[in-house]
DNA sequence: TTGCTCCTCACGTCACGTGAGGTGGC
DNA sequence: TTGCTCCTCACGTCACGTGAGGTGGC
């Protein structure tokens, strides 16, 4: 038979953590002596053996409860303990990529900025339509989005030579241009889930906070914009 | 403007956090409207992005405050938390492999007898220990292991013939039987680190839960070690 | 008599969730 | 008048950590 502090020694755990056992009724010592000391013998030794390897898995005391209870459910338990391991890595291993992708390729001066983007993303994109996205990113290589971005670039310059001229928005040009626009955009939406309204919603509630990591002005690009929108309902 | 329930929606946050955060001082509103509900305006939705994007990473309220207060810090705060990510990970792989081979190599019926294994090696190994240990054992490999552990079980098996006997314990067959084992045992214990003396300690002090998971009775189990003590102090 | 271990409350932790009870604009 | 949103307390969560105040054996 061991006290408490015996018994907390030998496995590694606290006087605290037993007594808590105690009180939640998941390891109960054997015995009390007269003036109240817990008494802990093999069978609870055992039993707190278990208990601490299931812990140490990551079950809460209440799952451990439970498969101490019914042995046959443990099988069961411990595969969607281990499924739920998987989901914590898989979603660790993504906050990792975007850290250290944060930390490598951005300016510290350009953090709360970059920051802003993400959560950006997370409100108006599902998980499901960002993992679309991503996707289709994957698909097409770095290569291809690089090319993409310098048309894009070129494309915002030739459009906002119009509205720097005033060109009709049903002009030849404006709608060639908001074509390309549209077709280039449409290159990242193949999922087709909705992402397209997403980012047009994006842009349009946020033109300012988008516009601060692009190389024009809030201005310019708020009346862009405007300018797209009247070109697209030109066309309608 | 906003109200915080526009804003909520808006972030995919909940109007409760909205608040929270307004309590612990991390995101108070622009204003408030004579009745006491909370304005947001544009600077706020930006922090709050700050604030989302960095909960997302796994940062607490506090250490967020703390970046926000001072961007200046965010690199090393930032690389700091990317570190504790990667330990979390390998510990999560870690977990996924024992629990893979639980599910994969052992009968259900024998989960607890594993579950009480693991946690003992845990309360008499220390981490250290037990990385030298696996170290060993992966240096050994496979192979090397289960012909150890059949020339182990030959060894028990004779030396429980000298109990069974009662052969002297400074007979020559007993000491070379003993010395063989003594071998065997230091092939797993290169590191030095103590792992030896542990694993002694936790023979003498749980042969009763050891000896379940082997093929012979607790009480055969208790007489061989105290006859392989005795081996070892005719030796000395 | 001095340390050490044991005991039972009981508050604190962290980021909110979840009512309870009430107010103000459509 | 009926919903809806807003407000402020304030308790609950999870697995203990950490005193507070007191007792019993060496």
């Amino acid at each position: 038979m061991w006290t408490i502090g015996q018994l907390a020694q030998a496995t590694r755990t606290t006087v605290r953590a037993l007594r808590h056992y105690d009180q939640i009724g998941l390891l109960r010592p054997s015995e009390r002596t007269q003036n109240g000391h817990r008494r802990y013998g093999p069978d609870d030794l055992r039993r707190l053996y278990r208990i601490r390897a299931l812990r140490t898995f990551g079950l809460s005391l209440d799952e451990i409860a439970t498969a101490l209870e019914a042995p046959a459910s443990m099988p069961t338990l411990l595969r969607a303990h281990l499924a739920s391991l998987s989901r914590r890595a898989t979603e660790i291993d993504a906050l990792r990529t975007q850290l250290t992708r944060l930390l490598d390729h951005d300016d510290p001066a350009d953090y709360l900025k970059a920051l802003e983007m993400m959560a950006m993303l997370d409100a108006y994109f599902t998980p499901e339509q960002q993992d679309s996205l991503a996707a289709r990113r994957e698909e097409l290589g770095p290569e291809a989005i690089e090319t993409a971005k310098g048309e894009w670039l070129t494309l915002v310059e030739s459009l906002l030579g119009c509205v720097r001229t005033g060109a009709a928005p049903d002009s030849r040009e404006a709608r060639d241009l908001v074509a390309r626009w549209d077709a280039l955009a449409a290159g990242f939406h193949t999922g087709g889930a909705g992402t397209e309204t997403a980012a047009r919603q994006m842009w349009a509630e946020n033109s300012e906070e988008i516009s601060a990591r692009l190389p024009w002005g809030a201005d310019e690009m708020r009346a862009l914009m405007v300018y797209v929108n009247e070109v697209r309902s030109q066309h309608a």
